[in-house]
RNA sequence: GGGGAGAUAGCGAAGUGGCUAAACGCGGUUGACUGUAAAUCAAUUCUCUACGAGUUCGGCGGUUCGAAUCCGUCUCUCCCCA
């Protein structure tokens, strides 16, 4: 089994700077596990490590697409494993290091996401009850499992059912196991301080260029419809580009969106993962983690 | 100085006699999550000794069986004319 170390937690916990000192003390290569960082054009709304930060360590899955084109899990998850592998196999130790909670998960445990085409269709003859509906005649289990409320998921589950197999027995036929040797840590930071460096980060995207990096590639309709766009840090530009709204109410969205997601990746990592918790503004707790991480990479998995 | 408008829960904003602890939106809190996940969705949000009880709709005082809703008065805010 290979190890891999994951450094995670919510934005603005120094994820990124952590993972640099563990690459450097475990001699590692870090891969970025981070929906929005993977795009090329757009650096200063992702908060994306810089390459003086970055201290010569290598980073993968980092500034490798367009800003225009799509990408999801399973693309993540193919080329984070891709990476894994290589890093591995040159005796090295992959760090996945990002705040994509399910990015994560469906990298280190067993989730398949199948080649086969699925179809995508949309029902919008249907009202969500309608829809829920059609859900329960083709998969009652996974029904039951998705709010009917949630149309992005029916409608997912719909599609996966009459493309293949079901979506449960999709998850059915999994072991719901980490196919690695891992150890996980997730950084946080108490709640008011997080939303205080949330906001001090925020302005600081401001000044070193936001507003012009989304002037320079947004500007355009097209380029809004792109799904780089619904970045936080992006999307809340729109007004703003279309001269409806100022910077400024794009920014003070901006925070706030940050701060709920933030949210919502804490009740991810505190429900979905086994993990080791570190308050990152405690430098002895980030100590022990690391003698905590030596001890783990010295030995092999029985 | 004269005339007009308004004060509703953290914020915005409905409500003009009982069905109102008070719509709705935002924000907050909690949670779900298997191909857009920085997305999508749900629950909850006056207080408490919490399947019941107690206090609310600028303050005070009335009318009424019953008021956020009607009357009087005070305070504050905004607009117009001087």
């Amino acid at each position: 089994m290979r190890k891999v170390l994951i450094i995670a937690g919510p934005t603005a916990t120094g994820k990124s700077a952590f993972a640099v000192q563990c690459a450097k003390a475990f001699d590692g290569e870090i891969i970025n596990g981070d929906s929005q960082q993977v795009y090329r054009q757009l650096s200063i709304g992702t908060a994306k490590i810089t390459d003086d930060q970055k201290q010569g360590v290598p980073h993968h899955l980092l500034d490798i697409l367009e800003y225009s084109q799509p990408y999801n899990v399973a693309d993540f998850q193919k080329a984070a494993r891709a990476a894994i592998e290589d890093i591995a196999s040159r005796g090295k130790l992959p760090i996945l290091c990002g705040g994509s909670g399910h990015y994560l998960k469906a990298v280190l445990y067993d989730y398949d996401f199948k080649s086969e085409p699925v179809s995508e269709l949309t029902y919008d003859e249907l009202n969500d009850q309608a829809l829920y509906d059609l859900l329960l005649s083709i998969d009652p289990l996974a029904a039951e499992k998705i709010h009917m409320n949630n149309r992005k998921r029916v409608l997912r589950a719909i599609n996966l059912g009459l493309s293949g197999p079901l979506k449960s027995q999709r998850e059915a036929a999994q072991n719901h196991e980490p196919i690695y040797d891992c150890f996980m840590v997730v950084m946080t930071v108490e709640r008011d301080l997080l939303n205080q460096r949330i906001e001090e980060r925020v302005s600081a995207m401001k000044d070193h260029g936001l507003i012009e990096e989304v002037t320079t590639f947004f500007a355009s309709k097209e380029a809004q419809s792109f799904q780089s766009f619904l970045g936080i840090g992006y999307k809340e530009f729109r007004g703003f580009l279309n001269g409806t709204e100022t910077a400024e109410t794009a920014i003070e969205l901006i925070v706030t969106h940050t701060r709920q997601f933030a949210k919502r990746q804490l009740t991810w990592f505190r429900h979905q993962f086994e993990a080791r918790w570190v308050n990152a503004l405690d430098h002895s707790d980030l100590t022990q983690v690391q003698d905590e991480i030596r001890l783990w990479h010295s030995q092999e998995k029985p």
